[in-house]
DNA sequence: CAGCGTCGTAAATCATAGAT
DNA sequence: AATCTATGATTTACGACGCT
């Protein structure tokens, strides 16, 4: 019974909001590869360890922010222009 | 030096991807009765025979071609869910 | 070789965390 | 506290490709 309820329970943990620096990385990896945003899955296994989430969890995040993205690329415009400035700073140094 | 090439477009990054399927069928919730029933008939197998896709679909107002892509989609399903289970209890036991 | 299998995904929808 | 929105997860529906 015990387990039972264990189980449940863990079943039912609510979900939270990945941590900032976990959508900062994944953030970098989707606008670096604006062309073809579609990790391998060797790519998600790094992600998912950087991040400390599940390759699941990875790809989750990338269909939903590919269909989103493309939905409204407009929303998307500024969070597209940090991103690609940070990535520009990245490459000088 | 060749893999670097997403800056030539930088006002149309995207404009490649995602191959809009236009002529595809919008997806249509199934109701509460159709997953039950559906999930039912997992238990009693994971594979549908051809005469047991046929009743089914015929009891559900479902094509053959949604059982047997519902059926499809359950095994995916079912394996992510003993993925996770054995990936958080290295030790399995059942109950 | 028609047909059902898996795998990865699009797109819609669900659930609710988090913001207002 | 109530309402709204953003976001992570789940649900249908396929295309690509495999095996028999």
């Amino acid at each position: 019974v015990m387990i039972l309820r264990s189980r449940f329970l863990d079943a039912r943990r609510k979900r939270r909001n990945f941590s900032k620096q976990a959508t900062e990385i994944l953030n970098e990896y989707f606008y670096s590869h604006l062309s073809n945003p579609y990790p391998s899955e060797e790519a998600k296994e790094e992600l998912a360890k950087k991040c400390s989430i599940t390759v699941s969890q990875v790809s989750n995040w990338f269909g939903n922010k590919r269909i989103r993205y493309k939905k409204n690329i407009g929303k998307f415009q500024e969070e597209a222009n940090l991103y690609a400035a940070k990535t520009a700073v990245n490459a000088a140094h | 030096e060749e893999k670097q090439q997403q800056q030539l477009d930088p006002n149309n990054p995207a404009a490649n991807w995602i191959h809009a399927r236009s002529t595809r069928k919008k997806r249509c919730p199934y109701t509460k009765y159709q997953t039950l029933e559906l999930e039912k008939e997992f238990l009693y197998n994971m594979y549908l025979t051809r005469d047991r896709r046929y009743e089914v679909a015929r009891i559900l107002s479902l094509t053959e071609r949604q059982v047997k892509i519902w059926f499809q989609n359950r095994r995916m399903k079912m394996k992510k869910l003993n993925r996770e289970r054995s990936a958080q209890t290295p030790t399995q036991f059942s109950v």
